[in-house]
DNA sequence: TACGCTATTGTTAATCATTCTCAATAACAG
DNA sequence: CTGTTATTGAGAATGATTAACAATAGCGTA
């Protein structure tokens, strides 16, 4: 994946709020920009030691909460004791199925529950911001295993 | 409400895993029980104590992990940093529409989503177990606000 | 290119909810 | 009533995330 153009709107937007393009922060936004995993913020960290690039587990979930904040990222919490971040940057809205035996990360669409959402918040006067939907389950192969 | 019957129920469940049925485990139970708002193990802890009934805040939490397990009361996190327990003994099923603003929590029901959930399970194979599905976003009086 | 302002970083300590440890106590079966 | 063992309370420990702060690096300007 071509991360130039995401690089460009970080930095632009970087400038508008005159906050600084970082080699850091650079650096993690490709990280997380050419991955489609679900990455915790220690993930990132030895991702880029292997690749000799050095940054602060802080500085980590400093840029995660910019990256947040900016549309690039979703940070998602699996009930696991850490969040993890998802690359927003492209592909379509999506929830998640979860294996609670082997921790298996499934993720769905579904049109209809998204409009039958909004219906919901139109109902109660909401103006909806975002959405946690997830199912917890024992996926097909945990379930076969025959111990 | 009448806590009794849940109290009967709890102490056969407790009796068929050689677990006792102490003063502290009714006492939590009926506070939960008798309630229909999202406790917090704080919340539990000091509503004992106002009544005179001394449950250390370990127990409280061990206890609620008994209840989550037994069905009779759910987990639910909902992005603050401690998690809420609701009564599930009676009521049918709903999911939550959250205020991030004033953090109102309305409950919702809304069974065309149920059934699709259960289609997405099968889809993929999965046995589902449990879901979590939270709408955030501003309610009306928060929108209202005029500062 | 050099300078100066100030945002950012890395390190380390602090938070804070939850869990663990363990000795003292209470349930409950006989 | 007694013995066994699950439970409790107190306080320490854990673990993810945040905060404090001095050193450093971006970046606008001359
Ligand atoms: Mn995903
Ligand atoms: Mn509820
Ligand atoms: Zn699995
Ligand atoms: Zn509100």
């Amino acid at each position: 994946m071509n991360t130039e153009p995401y690089l460009e709107d970080f930095k632009r937007i970087l400038k508008k709020e005159n906050l600084r393009y970082t080699s850091q922060r650079v650096e993690i936004l490709k990280e997380i920009a050419s991955s489609n995993h679900h990455l915790e913020c220690e993930d990132i960290y030895f991702s880029l030691r292997e690749k000799g690039v050095d940054a602060s587990l802080a500085t980590i979930y400093r840029t995660m909460d910019l990256l947040v904040k900016h549309q690039f990222v979703r940070k998602l919490n699996i009930g696991e004791g850490r969040a993890r971040y998802e690359n927003k940057i492209d592909g379509e809205h999506h929830d998640h199925l979860i294996c609670t035996e082997c921790g298996n990360i499934i993720e769905f669409v579904e049109n209809d529950i998204e409009v039958l959402q909004e219906e919901i918040g139109k109902k109660y006067g909401f103006k909806l911001t975002k959405h946690i939907h997830q199912l917890y389950g024992i996926c097909e192969d945990c379930q076969n295993e025959t111990d």
